[in-house]
DNA sequence: GATAATCACTTGCAAAACGCAAGCGATATT
DNA sequence: AATATCGCTTGCGTTTTGCAAGTGATTATC
């Protein structure tokens, strides 16, 4: 655990994750817009870094060559239990903006969640988990309510980012 | 979960809980032998902060005037879903000294777990959880195997820290 | 009962990390 | 051809960290 801390153990790599677990984000511009107010140069070290620890790859975008896509790795996405204890845990006893109600079906519904979440790592469905969070500017928040219950089957990975 | 890593953000207070919920800790000294190398300032620094954070509390020892013991509040040991997952990722993907048996066992149990974590807490037995990361200078570390079908009950509180 | 240890810190200072603003090269749009 | 966007890098001042030494209170030892 001390070796993952010298991952985490800093103010943003577990936002970043975080970011690209449930928010959607992809693209550098995302977490700059993202209102969280992470430096450029910040931003591009921990990116490097959680690619060194093989958590997040980059890919550059086929249809626009300016654009470089991150992705969680299988070993990215398995920090979803983490996060999603952490995200109960700050429910509990933080005051998130998080509405509570849903928290507390997220809690009950433990496997449900993760599932959903690895579910839209694989099939790269875009869509944010987390809809009070708010998703990348441009992109339509995931399907209303969000997780958990979720089985509008939208399925299309278009879901409307805007200009590009 | 942006409040959270106002907590956690760095790389000594989620390291300071864990040693308080699953090694035993209690004193100041008990984080400075341990070999982790943190420094006296920034230890001071971050159990002022977990304490303002409410996670953890302090109050003097009543046989020895000096020490101070500090202990996990309820919304510290809330935090043990959280290691508990943070633990398993860990043993799975990163390289760190946890047995891996007993890592997947904890992972298939892991009610049971936070269950004896939570006693111990509430019972206030000193046992560490981890018997490889070692407890306290001094102390016997827990019943041989450790948790997750630990029903050994020893029971008692004095389980023999050395000198003091 | 004076002396030495131990404990939980604090202080000073140097090194590293961070945050801001500006700039830069490559690609894309107009 | 000119301009905009994207993903960075660079410089520089501020903040945080780490190391070593020291301090005051309490306790153990001679």
């Amino acid at each position: 655990m001390n070796i993952s801390l010298e991952v985490f153990g800093d103010r943003w790599s577990l936002l970043i994750v975080r970011d690209l677990m449930v928010r959607g984000f992809r693209s550098f511009q995302d977490f700059m817009d993202s209102g969280e107010g992470i430096a450029t140069n910040i931003l591009a070290h921990r990116l490097r870094r959680l690619q060194r620890a093989d958590i997040v790859e980059a890919e550059r975008d086929a249809s626009d060559g300016r654009r470089v896509n991150y992705r969680l790795t299988k070993k990215g996405i398995d920090l979803a239990a983490v996060m999603l204890e952490l995200l109960i845990w700050g429910a509990q006893h933080e005051d998130t903006g998080a509405p509570q109600s849903l928290v507390a079906e997220m809690a009950r519904n433990r496997e449900a969640v993760l599932a959903e979440t690895q579910r839209r790592w694989r099939e790269r469905d875009p869509r944010p988990m987390l809809p009070w969070l708010g998703g990348p500017r441009g992109a339509a928040s995931g399907s209303g309510k969000g997780v958990a219950g979720d089985s509008t089957n939208g399925r299309k990975p278009e879901a409307g980012r805007s200009k590009r």
